[in-house]
DNA sequence: GTAAAACCTCAAGTAATATTGAGGTCAATG
DNA sequence: CATTGACCTCAATATTACTTGAGGTTTTAC
């Protein structure tokens, strides 16, 4: 590509500068490969119509979606409950700051939650694995109990060794 | 199996209660798949030898290993890396406490490192994307250039829009 | 001593998250 | 107006981390 392009100060003053994306353009600004971009759409994670001759074309809210995309993949959460994340947003308008501020709030919880289980991982490898009392009964690695070490995985049981 | 195994009790006192574990043992013991163990085996993280009858056997070391390997893949640390790590252990003597020590002090600051990021992210999700200022060009989360957030992933560009 | 439970191997399947390639079309440029 | 880069679809492949199944053997329990 590598198009001419400053025409950004050719746009009008007080026009919008809303000019549609070509999917390589959206790939090289958000710095994924266009094959993302074609999966991430056919998982329904963003959208575009096409032009005449059947080739995509996105709004600009993309950039920002698939910035979030990557955001919250990064903290591990999967593209699906992304995909429901990004679901609320509005469809027929370009969302909001507020939109997004909505959406990001669900996923701020996620991350305390995230951050807390890590820090909570953390200080019980040190306090267990690093000093030895795995072995012994009274361990908070062996013996969960506190938060909810319990549910959906089974808890880490580290063994009676 | 169901095992009537009170047989601990009539271990004789000062021999060590050092009995071989098969594999389904240790399979209940730490709440993973046989076919998992079979896996991690055949990926190198785990060890066994076999009997006669070419079943394998297990020290009991390898419910530590388990333990480790369920903990470090809570945190997202990957096979082939906790393979290395478990690589580090004694091979001919059982670990020690020392020994376990050193291997989870690396991972306490991957830990460290993993929080960090997270609660960095954190703080921009909250700070950028609650706030709309991702428009700008103030924006943190569109500017890095504090932290290393620009190595190897690329920069998390939240577009200019 | 036999039947059930546990074990064995090896191949194939699953799910998530994409990438790569083949074969063909569209569009910007000289 | 032809070339070339960007694009299209669809199928196949890759990686990680396992599970499932088929077909056969060993161990344990009665």
């Amino acid at each position: 590509m590598t198009k001419a392009k400053n025409d950004k100060a050719a746009i009008q003053p007080g026009q919008s500068i809303r000019r549609e994306l070509t999917v390589g353009e959206v790939a090289e600004r958000c710095d994924v490969a266009v094959s993302a971009l074609h999966f991430y759409e056919s998982k329904g994670l963003i959208s575009s119509w096409r032009t005449s001759g059947n080739q995509r074309r996105y709004s600009r809210d993309v950039l920002r979606r698939v910035a979030i995309i990557k955001v919250a993949q990064s903290t591990g959460i999967p593209l699906a409950e992304i995909r429901q994340a990004l679901a609320t947003l509005p469809n027929g308008r370009t969302p909001t700051a507020k939109d997004w501020a909505k959406l990001s709030a669900g996923w701020r919880e996620d991350l305390d939650q995230r951050i807390r289980q890590l820090t909570q991982l953390r200080d019980r490898l040190e306090g267990c694995i690093g000093c030895g009392c795995l072995s012994m009964d009274n361990c908070p690695l062996r013996n969960p109990g506190d938060q909810a070490a319990e549910q959906g995985r089974g808890a880490l049981y580290l063994s009676e060794d």
